[in-house]
Formats: structure tokens, C-alpha cells, sequence
DNA sequence: CACTTGACCTGTCCGC
DNA sequence: TGCGGACAGGTCAAGT
């Protein structure tokens, strides 16, 4: 589920809504979810103060004043909502935003998703929900995050200046012969693409997401390095995107979906008007949404 | 080595 | 309505 701008979007929230707060307790029954013991917990989580949240990827990072961090990754369907305390001791009463009835799929918590429930001395909670358990959180010194070896391998930060579209073709050139769909997915290659934001990205580029990497002209991957550019930067001003799961750090849906011109879209007519309907298949092992007339495939 | 596929889980949707 | 199978936004291990 969530990609650049859905952890974004979340880190940008958490960051408003939990730096300065003390934590008082956390309570979590799944080790896969979370597999660090309670006293781990209790000597470095317990009165240590949110200091910051950070991103690298798909990945957060609360960091502690303790010199700990909380490192989470949501995977598919994880989620990290913030509920204050008066809310909290309400039930589901108010918790829809004010004039938005509909922008949230979130109903009491904790619910049967709930993994991990972290509360601070305000009387506010934080809760990590993960209908599929993919997800997962660690806790660990803050100076040993970076040597996960998911941090040793990832690639650049897409939305860094240092970005360039050379850049971009020298890391996709790390997989010559693969589809340029799957090179983009490889985190290696690239921080932070995931399903829909490749999709929508070689749409904009007009490249054809099974095209072998090496075969792709430069032209295009200067359009390509565009594309990934401004589609995540859209997306983050429209609060990511909610297929099924994903919300923000206040349990809100994003809008980026309606903005999408291939992600399922299947069946429509494309957005160029170019006469051609818009067809799902399969590339990289993953549902791809393509207009063939558009993308052209280099192989 | 480079690349692809299956596994990890739960929930939902679609066809019979 | 019930049931089986396919599928869902990510990543790693195992397989080719």
C-alpha cells in the first residue's frame, strides 16, 4: 500500500501531532509485527520524548530522546493513527473530520487490525494497525538504523535535488535487462516507487512498462526522471493515494487516486484521447494499467 | 550472477 | 448464499 508520498504524507503528520510527547506505555501481542521484548520497551520507550520523524523510502523513523528509534515499514496495509486524548475517550463520536463525512475508513480503535498501541502522558494514543501483518516495527538505537540492511542497499531519495535524470538512468542501468517496471519497484534502484506511482510515472513518460531497461533512449528516461518527479509531488499535495487501506496519521483518506490517469483505470478511455481504452495485464509480477497506443515498448 | 517467482497474511470480490 | 480461487499498493528468500 503505502509508497513515497502515503509515508510522507503520514511523516508530516506524526510530526505535527506527537514530537514533544513522553511515552507512557505500549502494549503489542505480534511478534512478527513487533519483535522486541517488553523490557527493551520499558528501559528505552518509557518517559523517553518524540524527538522527530523521519522517512528514508517507505520507511519511518520515530526517534526517541533516549537515542532509540521506532523503525516502521506498512508494507500493504499498515497504518499509523494518532487519536488525541479527548477523542480517544469519546467512541467513535466526532471522529470523522469536520465537513468531510466520508475521508475516513477508520471506526473505533483499537480494532481487530490494531498490532501495536503506543500512549503518551497526554492521554493520546498512536496505533499501528495491519489488517495483512506484513508490516512490521523495530526498535533499536537510533546510531544503528542505518546499518539495516534494507538502509545499506536502498537507492536515492527521488524527491532530493541531487535527483538528476543521468542519475536516474545510472541506477536504473543496475538492471540492464529487466523491464524498466521492475527496476523502478527495485528499492535498490530507486527509494520509494511503488505499484501505482511506477504505472503512473511510465504512462506520463510514455514508455512501456515491460520495455528492457537498456533499450529505453535516454530522451525518454529524462521524461521518465519528469514524471517520477512531478507525479510523487502531486501526489503528496493530495495526501497520497487510498485504494482500500491507506490513511494518514489522522485516520484520513488521500486524494491522489481520482488524479490518476492509468492506475485503475482498466476499461477507460485514455486520458490522451487517443481512441484506445486503457488495458490491465501483468508486468514484474505486479497489475500494470497501460495504453498501448501511448507507451511505446522498447525491447 | 541476474532475474523471476513464491511466501508472508487477511479480506474482498467474482464466477460457478 | 456458499465456496473456491484470484487478487490487493511491498519486500525478502528461494528457485531457475
Amino acid at each position: 500500500m503505502p509508497e513515497l508520498p502515503e509515508v510522507e504524507t503520514v511523516k508530516r503528520g506524526l510530526n505535527k501531532l506527537i514530537v514533544g510527547k513522553t511515552i507512557t506505555n505500549i502494549s503489542f501481542d505480534w511478534p512478527k509485527s513487533f519483535p522486541n521484548s517488553q523490557d527493551d520497551i520499558a528501559s528505552f520507550a518509557y518517559g523517553a520524548k518524540v524527538i522527530n520523524v523521519r522517512r528514508r523510502a517507505k520507511v519511518l523513523m520515530i526517534d526517541l530522546s533516549t537515542k532509540y528509534t521506532f523503525v516502521i515499514h506498512l508494507k500493504m496495509t499498515g497504518q499509523l493513527v494518532y487519536v488525541g486524548a479527548q477523542k480517544n475517550k469519546n467512541t467513535t463520536k466526532n471522529r470523522f473530520g469536520a465537513g468531510h463525512p466520508n475521508d475516513s475508513l477508520i471506526g473505533q480503535l483499537p480494532d481487530k487490525s490494531t498490532r501495536v498501541i503506543t500512549t503518551f502522558n497526554d492521554g493520546s494514543v498512536l496505533y499501528f494497525n495491519d489488517q495483512r501483518k506484513f508490516g512490521w516495527m523495530k526498535f533499536m538505537p537510533t546510531a544503528e538504523v542505518k546499518t539495516l540492511p534494507f538502509f545499506v542497499k536502498v537507492g536515492p531519495e527521488p524527491l532530493e535535488d541531487t535527483f538528476s535524470a543521468d542519475l536516474l538512468n545510472k541506477r536504473l542501468l543496475k538492471r540492464p535487462n529487466t523491464t524498466i517496471k521492475a527496476a523502478l519497484l527495485d528499492q535498490s534502484v530507486l527509494a520509494g516507487i511503488g505499484n501505482i506511482y511506477a504505472d503512473e510515472s511510465l504512462f506520463g513518460a510514455n514508455i512501456h512498462p515491460a520495455s528492457t531497461v537498456k533499450k529505453v533512449p535516454k530522451k525518454h528516461i529524462n521524461k521518465l526522471h519528469k514524471e517520477i518527479i512531478d507525479v510523487l509531488n502531486l501526489s503528496i499535495q493530495k495526501g497520497g493515494s487510498t485504494d482500500k487501506n491507506y490513511v494518514n496519521a489522522e485516520g484520513k483518506k488521500g486524494s491522489y487516486i481520482t488524479f490518476a490517469k492509468v492506475f485503475r483505470k482498466e476499461g477507460k478511455p485514455c486520458i490522451n484521447n487517443c481512441g484506445n481504452i486503457i488495458i490491465k495485464t501483468k508486468v514484474a509480477g505486479r497489475g500494470t494499467h497501460i495504453c498501448i497506443q501511448c507507451q511505446k515498448k522498447y525491447v
